[in-house]
DNA sequence: AAAGGATTCAAACAAACGTTTGAATGTTTC
DNA sequence: GAAACATTCAAACGTTTGTTTGAATCCTTT
């Protein structure tokens, strides 16, 4: 029989190679890239350390891999959802609510599916977000660049009063708390050492970072005039810390 | 010649243990902790390979001298402020733009002085925010606790309608997206492509994210009776949030 | 069954890691 | 001047790093 060519070898994603995504998945999460091992990685997957450079090629590939894997279907679903709210609303400007919410809701929906990776794995991304390394500086470029032009139209078109410069600015702070949150460092027990907050309910955490992103998006414009004043450097303080 | 010699050992710093904080600062604020390796710091120090091990004990208490050398003066700082601040308003709350002045202003000053490590030395510790290592989670904890407390204490009287939990949370969100913004990664780039900031105008940047962050802090309190829609896997939401 | 490609495996690779050593040099104190 | 201490230096320590190799094994196709 002249079977159609339906044997195929890239849909076959080997059960090794996912096993080593999810191994590494955890381990670069909770060291870091740097300082997660290839042994550690093919120790934890079970597999052989050469699996990794055969099917990834490098240890690089690998975390691109990983991240890709997640991300990928979390960003195209923030823009679905974007797309939906935009044709709902006709020509009507979304709320900020609204367009936050897109962002968040797909980031909610991937941290509580534990078979994605859960929390763990935005905790990786926020990470990711803060190492200069090239290599993961130009990936995630490559990877959001897209998605964040869109979401910035989306909200220009929400806040026309607001000058273009000073929505960048505002976009950048409020990816900021949203990965800083997302990475979920121990800073938070930092803050609240007495009434330490239930970390595992992601749903009233992003629930409630969304008000004070939007307040942040909607406030009034900086007073640009009269800044040398704070800044100064503060006269002959009487009552001093005391430099013990 | 009997000229008493000044006594250029001023037992505190030899130079040779500047000259490493130096270089260290420098590399590991570009490539991390873990990715730097002592031989690069030594020898774009100038100085033998053993003098880190001499002088600082090990890689990881060298890391922590790069930190505190400029954190320790920049957090004293803030607490000095906020100290003169509380005693000139005598009984009276403070509004959240000064206190959060406060916060930021030290952070500027050091931003702006290139002899004490500029931006560049912020970048670094933006990153050590995110980073999971034990030691430097141990480490910051340690040093940032009681600045923080004060601070939370502060904002606490300022906006005794919002419950303590909240705040707490608010906070997070707060030095999210402060040390997100002093991190400075290049996705800045990724937002705004064609109006590119001038990052080297930190004193702006501080300058815009103080509105930001005092509407997040002054926001409503989020409502989380009917939660469940937004984040329920596609259901029927009223308006806004559609499923396919 | 034989061939051929895909995958696994143990072993080794060179390079880099943080740290230690012991002698050589510098500096201060008696 | 000599003894005592502080610092520098070259060299090597034992691991660990990511990657490569070549043969063994599995699986599909002829």
């Amino acid at each position: 029989m002249d079977m159609p060519q339906l044997r195929l070898v890239d849909s076959k994603t080997s059960v090794t190679k996912e096993k080593i995504l999810d191994a590494a998945e955890g381990l670069f999460m909770e060291h870091g890239f740097e300082a997660t091992g290839l042994r550690q990685i093919t120790a934890e997957a079970g597999v052989n350390l050469a699996a990794v450079n055969y099917h990834f090629g490098s240890k690089e590939e690998l975390f691109q891999a990983v991240l890709t894997r997640r991300l990928d279907p979390m960003n195209q679903e923030r823009l679905a959802l974007l797309d939906r709210l935009e044709t709902d609303a006709r020509d009507q400007p979304l709320t900020c609510e609204a367009i936050i919410g897109a962002m968040i809701i797909p980031a909610l929906t991937l941290a509580r599916d534990k078979a994605r990776g859960g929390k763990n794995f935005l905790r990786l991304t926020g990470r990711a977000y803060a190492d200069p390394a090239p290599f993961i500086r130009q990936f995630l470029s490559h990877q959001y660049a897209p998605m964040i032009a869109r979401f910035k139209a989306a909200f220009g078109r929400t806040l026309p009063h607001l000058p273009a410069r000073e929505l960048s600015w505002r976009l950048h702070f409020l990816m900021g708390a949203l990965s800083y949150t997302l990475a979920g460092t121990d800073v938070l027990k930092l803050i609240s050492e007495l009434n330490p907050v239930a970390t595992d309910n992601d749903e009233l955490l992003l629930r409630r970072l969304g008000p004070f992103l939007v307040a942040g998006l909607q406030a009034p414009l900086a007073d640009l005039s009269e800044l040398s004043e704070l800044s100064a450097k503060p006269k002959a303080g009487r009552r001093g810390v005391r430099p013990a």
